[in-house]
RNA sequence: GCCGGAGUGGCGGAAUCGGCAGACGCACAGGUUUCAAAAACCUGCGAGGCAACUCAUGCGGGUUCAAGUCCCGCCUCCGGCACCA
C-alpha cells in the first residue's frame, strides 16, 4: 500500500463515530427492569439544565456546561457507573411563541424546526447523550403528564385562582411572574408593567416555604446560591400584635420581629391597599388620604422603592393603642398613618412603628415631626452616641440594654436588664396572655402565579362549570391545544385560546355546557419536573414509573446557569416535594449536587468615548485594534457577546475550522467552570495543537493507511520514566474530574504529551491505550479513533478507566527547597522520606555561604518540602 | 445601602491543608526545516540589574520561621437583593 500523509483530520473522525455510536446505542442507559440491567450497579444522573432552542441556534455558552457533564458521565462510565446522561427541550413558552408571531409560522412549526437544529448541533459535539429519551414539554405525551401533576396540586389544595393584582406588560400582551418583572420593567425586553387585577392561578409554594428552607443546608450548591434561595424564602421570627383602634370595634394587626420594642412603638402604618384604611379615615382626612391612595396605586414599583428613597405619607386622623399602657396613660395614644413605604403583601400590611429602633420609622417620624420615645439605655462607652440613642435622637438596631422605663406601671413587664431574647421572649408572653397577639413566622416568598395569556404553554385540564371549576378526567388527558390560524394576543389580557370558540365551549361529565379554561400554564410548568420524566420517558401509565425514580433521583450532578437560582430551582423542589407527599416520589430533593457554570464572554473594543465599537468597524494593526475608518486606537475590554458589538461565536464555525473535540477541549481549558471568562480565538489553535501532538504519538507523518508508528508494532516493555509519568497523569486527571477542575487536568495531558513527544519511540501499545482513556472524557472522537488504531479491546467509550499504581506516584528522590529566613537560598536533593536530621545537614552544606558567622536560632523541617533556618 | 464572589506576567489562568509564586496555553522574540510562506519542531520569556542579588500576587497594616493563601482596615470589578417591618 502506498504511503500517504496520515493528518489529524477531525472532519472525517469526528461524524464517524457520531454515528457508529448512535447506530450502537453505545450510551443507553439501563433502568431496572431492562435487559442487561446490573443492580450492583452503581447509578450516576448527570443532568444539564435543557435548552429553550431559540431560533439562532446553539451559543458557545451552551456547550460549556455540557462538555462538563459530559466529560463526568463519560468518565463515570468508565469508573463501573450505570450514567444517565439525558437531553430535551425546554419548548413552551412566550419567546417561541414571539418568534413564531415574527415569523407569521405556528409555534408548534418553529418550535419542532429549532429543536431539529439544536439538536444537530448538539449531535455535531459527540455528547454521550442516552438520545432515545429525548422530549420536549410541548410534546403532547410528556404534557398529558404536566397537566396531571397539575391535578395532583389541586387535589391537594395547592392550586387557586386569584384576582390579586399581577404584573401586566403591554408590548409583551402578557402578565408576568414577580421574577419576571425588574423594577417595574420586564426581565425580557425591557418594557414597562403595571399592575392589573386578572383571574390567575396560583399555586401554594408558600405552603413549604419551610421545607424548602430547611431542606436546603444538606445539598451540595454553593453557599452564594443557597444564600440566594434562603433570602428569596425570606423567612423572619416575630410576632403578631393586636392594637385596638380608637372608637372602633375592629382591631389592627401587625407583624414585627421586635416585639420588645412595642414600648417604643409612636405611630402605626398602613400599607395604602390596607382593608381598614377606609373604615378609620376620619372625615377631616378623608381627602389626603384618598389622594394618597390613588396617587400610591398610580405608581409604578419602580417609584414607590428606587426612585422615592423619601419616605411619604398621610395622617388617617385615626388613633391607636399601644396594649402595654393603661387606657388612660396619654403614652398608649398613637396616630395611624398612611404610606407606601409599608407594602400591602408582606406580613400584615400594617406596622407599628418604632422610630428608637427602626431605621426607616425614624426617618419617616423625623420628617413628619412624630415623637421618637427612646427605649434603650446604651453603655458602650461612646457617651455621646449613648445619649443619642436615649433621648431618642438617633435609631439604635443592634442588641442594646433597655430604658428603665420599659416597663408595664403593673410590674408584669420589666425589660430592664433583659438580653434581646428574653425581651421578646417576654412581651410574646405578656401578649399571649392577654390574648393580644402570638409569636408567628412570616416569609418573603409569594404564591407561584401559574398561568399565562398566551397560547404556546400547556392547556389547564380544568373546565369551568355551572358548579364551579371541575378537572378533565384522568382518561381525557392530554387537553390538546386547538390549532388556531391566529395565536397573537389580542391586546386583551385574556389569552387568544378565548377565540377558539370551539374548543372553549364544551361539555362537562354530566353532559352540561362547560367552558375551557383559557389560560395556560408559564414556561416554568414543564421544566419543574422534566427530570423526573428523564427517568422514564416512555411511559404511558404513569407519569414516572416509582421504581425508575426511586432508582435515579437525585440528580447527582445538575449543570447549568445562576440565572435560574430562584425561580426553576425553587420550583422544581417544590413539585419533588408535592409528588413526594402524594407518594408518588421517594426522593424529597431533586438535585443533590448543582454547579453554575460562569458565564462565556467575548472581547469587544471602545472607542475614546467609551462607546463600543462593532467588530465589523474594528481592524488589526501591529499589536492594536484601531477603528477601521478613523484609525483611533481602541480599548479592548470583556463583555457579554452580543449580536449588536458582531463579537458572538458560533460553535458551527469552531466545528468547521478545528472539530468538535478542539471546541470542548477550549471550552474547558479557558478557566474554572464556574468563572466567567472572555473566549479569545487566539488561544483555540492551542489546544489544537496538543490534539494534533497527540495523534502524533501514535501515527506517523507519513505512512500506509492506519499504520503506526514502528515500534509500536510489538509489544513491548514500558519505559519506567514514561510510565511513571503517565501513572501520575492518571491520578492528577482522575483528582481534578472529581473535583470539577477540568482546565488543569487537561494541563496535566498536556504535559504528559510534551514528554511523551521528547521520547517518543520509547512510548509502548499499552500506555497510549490508557492514554487514549484519559483523553476520551475530554475528546471522544479523537480518543476513540487513537483506541481503534491501536486495536484496543472493544469500544472506548465502554472501556474501563485506566488503574493507578500507587508505587508509582512516589519519588526516589524529592528536592527540598532550603530557606535561610525564609529566602529561598539552595536546592538539595535527598531520599523521599529522608529523617529530618539528614535533610538538616544536607541543607546546611548547601546554604553554608548564607550561615557562615551567624548563630541559627531555629530550624523548621518540613518533610519532602523545605528547611527554613532562622539566624541571627 | 445590604449579602455573596473575585482582583496573580502583555493575555487566559496554576499553586487542592500556611511551605520553592507564575504550572499549562496564548502572544512575543530567536533558531531549525523550507525556493518561499504556512505548518511543525527547538530555545527564551514577571520587573530591575553585567552579575551577586533585589523587588513582585489590588492598596495599607498585622500574625508567623514562612502569607497569593490567615486576621484587621480600605479600593476596584462582577453577581444577587433592595423600604419585607
Amino acid at each position: 500500500m502506498a504511503e500517504q500523509k496520515q493528518t489529524y483530520d477531525p472532519a472525517t473522525i469526528e461524524p464517524k463515530w457520531q454515528q457508529f455510536w448512535r447506530e450502537h446505542d453505545v450510551f443507553r442507559a439501563k433502568n431496572p427492569g431492562d435487559q442487561d440491567f446490573d443492580p450492583k450497579q452503581p447509578k450516576f444522573y448527570a443532568l444539564d439544565m435543557f435548552p429553550y432552542p431559540s431560533a439562532a441556534g446553539l451559543h458557545v455558552g451552551h456547550p460549556e456546561g455540557y462538555t462538563a457533564t459530559d466529560i463526568v458521565s463519560r468518565y463515570k462510565r468508565a469508573k463501573g457507573f450505570n450514567v444517565l446522561h439525558p437531553m430535551g427541550w425546554d419548548a413552551f413558552g412566550l419567546p417561541a411563541e414571539q418568534y413564531a408571531i415574527q415569523t407569521n409560522t405556528h409555534p408548534a412549526k418553529t418550535t419542532a424546526a429549532n429543536i431539529d437544529t439544536f439538536r444537530r448541533q448538539l449531535q455535531t459535539l459527540g455528547f454521550s447523550y442516552d438520545w432515545n429519551r429525548e422530549f420536549g414539554t410541548c410534546d403532547p405525551s410528556y404534557f398529558r403528564w404536566t397537566q396531571w401533576i397539575f391535578k395532583q396540586l389541586h387535589q391537594r389544595g395547592l392550586a387557586y385562582e386569584s384576582n390579586a393584582p399581577v404584573w401586566w406588560c403591554e408590548a409583551l400582551g402578557t402578565v408576568l411572574a414577580n421574577d419576571e418583572v425588574i423594577n417595574g420593567r420586564s426581565e425580557r425586553g425591557d418594557h414597562p408593567c403595571e399592575r392589573r387585577p386578572l383571574r390567575q392561578w396560583v399555586l401554594k409554594i408558600t405552603e413549604y416555604a419551610e421545607r424548602l428552607l430547611r431542606d436546603l443546608d444538606p445539598l451540595d450548591w454553593s453557599e452564594s446560591l443557597k444564600t440566594m434561595q434562603r433570602e428569596w424564602i425570606g423567612r423572619s421570627e416575630g410576632a403578631e400584635i393586636d392594637f385596638d383602634v380608637e372608637g372602633h370595634d375592629a382591631r389592627l394587626r401587625v407583624f414585627t420581629t421586635r416585639p420588645d420594642t412595642l414600648f417604643g412603638a409612636s405611630f402605626m402604618v398602613l400599607a395604602p391597599e390596607h382593608a381598614l384604611v377606609a373604615a378609620i379615615t376620619t372625615d377631616a382626612h378623608r381627602q389626603a388620604v384618598d389622594d394618597y391612595v390613588k396617587a400610591a396605586a398610580a405608581k409604578s414599583e419602580l417609584e414607590r422603592t428606587d426612585l422615592a428613597k423619601d419616605k411619604s405619607g398621610v395622617f388617617t386622623g385615626a388613633y391607636a393603642r399601644n396594649p402595654l399602657f393603661a387606657a388612660d396613660d396619654p403614652r398608649g395614644r398613637i396616630p395611624i398613618w398612611v404610606a407606601d413605604y409599608v407594602i400591602v403583601s408582606y406580613g400584615t400590611g400594617a406596622i407599628m412603628a418604632v422610630p428608637a429602633g427602626d431605621e426607616r420609622d425614624f426617618e419617616f417620624a423625623q420628617k413628619f415631626a412624630i415623637p421618637i420615645p427612646g427605649i434603650f439605655a446604651p453603655a458602650t462607652g461612646d457617651a455621646e452616641r449613648d445619649a443619642r440613642i436615649a433621648a431618642g435622637e438617633q435609631c439604635c438596631t443592634d442588641e442594646a440594654p433597655y430604658a428603665a422605663h420599659c416597663r408595664t406601671s403593673d410590674g408584669k413587664i420589666v425589660l430592664a436588664g433583659k438580653s434581646l431574647q428574653d425581651g421578646k421572649r417576654a412581651i410574646i408572653d405578656w401578649l399571649v396572655a392577654a390574648g393580644r397577639g402570638e409569636a408567628k413566622v412570616t416569609y418573603k416568598i409569594r404564591d407561584w402565579l401559574f398561568s399565562r395569556q398566551r397560547y404556546w404553554g400547556e392547556p389547564f385540564p380544568v373546565l369551568h362549570t355551572e358548579d364551579g371549576v371541575a378537572l378533565v378526567p384522568d382518561a381525557e388527558l392530554p387537553v390538546l391545544l386547538p390549532d388556531m390560524e391566529d395565536f397573537k394576543p389580542g391586546g386583551q389580557p385574556e389569552s387568544p385560546l378565548i377565540r377558539a370558540t370551539d374548543w372553549v365551549n364544551t361539555t362537562d361529565a354530566k353532559g352540561r355546557p362547560a367552558q375551557r379554561e383559557i389560560n395556560t400554564m408559564p414556561g416554568a410548568a414543564g421544566s419543574s419536573w422534566y427530570f423526573l420524566r428523564f427517568c422514564d420517558p416512555h411511559n404511558t401509565n404513569e407519569f414516572c414509573s416509582k421504581a425508575a425514580s426511586d432508582y435515579w433521583l437525585p440528580v447527582d450532578l445538575y449543570v447549568g446557569g445562576t440565572e435560574h437560582a430562584v425561580g426553576h430551582l425553587l420550583y422544581s423542589r417544590f413539585w419533588t416535594k408535592v409528588l413526594h407527599d402524594q407518594g408518588l416520589v421517594t426522593c424529597v430533593e431533586p438535585f443533590h449536587k448543582l454547579y453554575n457554570q460562569g458565564m462565556i464572554q467575548a472581547f469587544a473594543y471602545q472607542d475614546g468615548r467609551g462607546a463600543i465599537v462593532p467588530k465589523a468597524e474594528t481592524k488589526e494593526q501591529g499589536d492594536d485594534v484601531v477603528h477601521a475608518t478613523t484609525g483611533e486606537k481602541l480599548t479592548p475590554i470583556v463583555t457579554k457577546m452580543s449580536k449588536r458589538y458582531g463579537n458572538v461565536v458560533n460553535p458551527d464555525d469552531v466545528v468547521s475550522e478545528y472539530g468538535a473535540d478542539t471546541l470542548r477541549l477550549y471550552e474547558m481549558y479557558m478557566g474554572p467552570l464556574a468563572d466567567s471568562k472572555p473566549w479569545n480565538p487566539k488561544d483555540v489553535p492551542g489546544v489544537y495543537r496538543f490534539l494534533q501532538r497527540s495523534w502524533r504519538l501514535c501515527v506517523p507523518e507519513f505512512a500506509e493507511k492506519g499504520a503506526l508508528h514502528e515500534w509500536l508494532q510489538q509489544d513491548r516493555a514500558a519505559d519506567p520514566a514514561l510510565e511513571k509519568a503517565l501513572h501520575r497523569t492518571i491520578h492528577k486527571v482522575e483528582g481534578d474530574i472529581e473535583r470539577m477542575a477540568f482546565n488543569t487536568a487537561i494541563a496535566a495531558m498536556m504535559i504528559f504529551v510534551n514528554e511523551a513527544t521528547k521520547a517518543m519511540d520509547k512510548l509502548n501499545r499499552s500506555q497510549l491505550l490508557r492514554f487514549a482513556q484519559l483523553l476520551q472524557p475530554f475528546a471522544p472522537h479523537v480518543a476513540e479513533e487513537l483506541w481503534q488504531r491501536l486495536s484496543g479491546d472493544g469500544l472506548l467509550s465502554r472501556a474501563a478507566w485506566p488503574a493507578v499504581d500507587p508505587a508509582l506516584l512516589v519519588d526516589d528522590e524529592v528536592e527540598l527547597a532550603v530557606q535561610v529566613l525564609g529566602k529561598l537560598r539552595a536546592r538539595v536533593t535527598v531520599p523521599n522520606g529522608a529523617a529530618n536530621d539528614v535533610a538538616l545537614a544536607a541543607a546546611r552544606a548547601a546554604a553554608v555561604q548564607w550561615l557562615d558567622g551567624k548563630t541559627v536560632v531555629k530550624e523548621i523541617v518540613v518533610p519532602n518540602k523545605l528547611v527554613n533556618f532562622v539566624v541571627k
